[in-house]
DNA sequence: AATGCAAATGCAAGGCAGTTGCAAGTGGCG
DNA sequence: CGCCACTTGCAACTGCCTTGCATTTGCATT
């Protein structure tokens, strides 16, 4: 059964792991996603549109991504959750809603420099960085200012 | 049971709690370490140091810290793990080697103007940050190059 | 196209961080 | 002291994630 799902079956093979409808399916997700998902927003994503995938599957393919590097994985500052995206090796960061846990990408990294200046002052040998920056988005924070006005 | 013990009972009537044993073993636990807890840390500690006391305990412990403020909870980047630490309202981020998980503060933070421009730039509300560097450590830096130069 | 085998999967059980219900204990107040 | 709401211990439970094992499937080779 491979269709024209293969569709990310030479980098599958490059990566010297087997094409499968599972793996081009989680692929093409996170592929189209704009920001990071939950191994259980594929898995629910993936059973409804496709056929029936376990969650234990998901949780192995996400695994066997992120150890090639193919993905990322992160853990949600707030509730710890893990986090699965595409690694475009192209550095980003999010705004991230408090109010509707909605996550807005920022295309350039605000403290890029700063890191370089930085690695000449300390004791320490910068790999990476990883910055996060809460708030409300527009349509929260226009909710947030109509309850605080009837205080 | 309430001897000197009581060092935080002013604080904790203050936010119209009890001021118990294990409340002031965490609080005192807490400010004496440089860098964030795990629950179990926590937990270990104290049923080796003082009386025993029960994990759930210290879980409710720290939530009812956190919803007064007292504490900030937090989740681990890289697995996910409730941090918990005294809530000093400073601005502070961490250097994190991911040789040896050591956690080194520095002490203002690198952004906080960046964080002031880009409030007006974008349609977001920012009301925080966070900020984690990677890294290698003084030691691991060393150990990484003896090994990175036998290749 | 058929064969063979290692890799991938489904299923069910298990592991671990954190939560919750409830009965017993304790702090703070009169 | 004595009361009572708050706190705690204990044990069961939940949710996220992992693992063992039998079965299936990709894909290289014939
Ligand atoms: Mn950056
Ligand atoms: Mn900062
Ligand atoms: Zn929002
Ligand atoms: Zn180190």
């Amino acid at each position: 059964m491979l269709d024209e799902n293969s569709k990310y079956k030479e980098l599958l093979n490059r990566e010297g792991i087997k094409s499968t409808r599972h793996r081009n399916a989680i692929l093409e997700l996170l592929e189209e996603s704009e920001f990071p998902l939950t191994a259980e927003q594929l898995f629910i994503t993936l059973r409804d549109k496709t056929a029936s995938i376990d969650l234990s599957t998901v949780y192995r393919t996400l695994d066997t991504f992120a150890s090639k590097n193919l993905i990322i994985k992160s853990n949600r500052a707030d509730d710890g959750k893990a986090l699965y995206e595409l690694n475009h090796n192209e550095h980003k960061h999010h705004l991230l809603c408090v109010g509707c846990h909605k996550l807005i990408s920022i295309d350039d990294c605000p403290i890029g420099e700063l890191m370089q200046t930085l690695k000449n002052k300390i004791d320490f040998d910068i790999t990476g960085h990883k910055l996060e920056i809460y708030g409300y988005c527009h349509d929260c924070k226009k909710f947030n200012h109509t309850l605080s006005s009837d205080a």
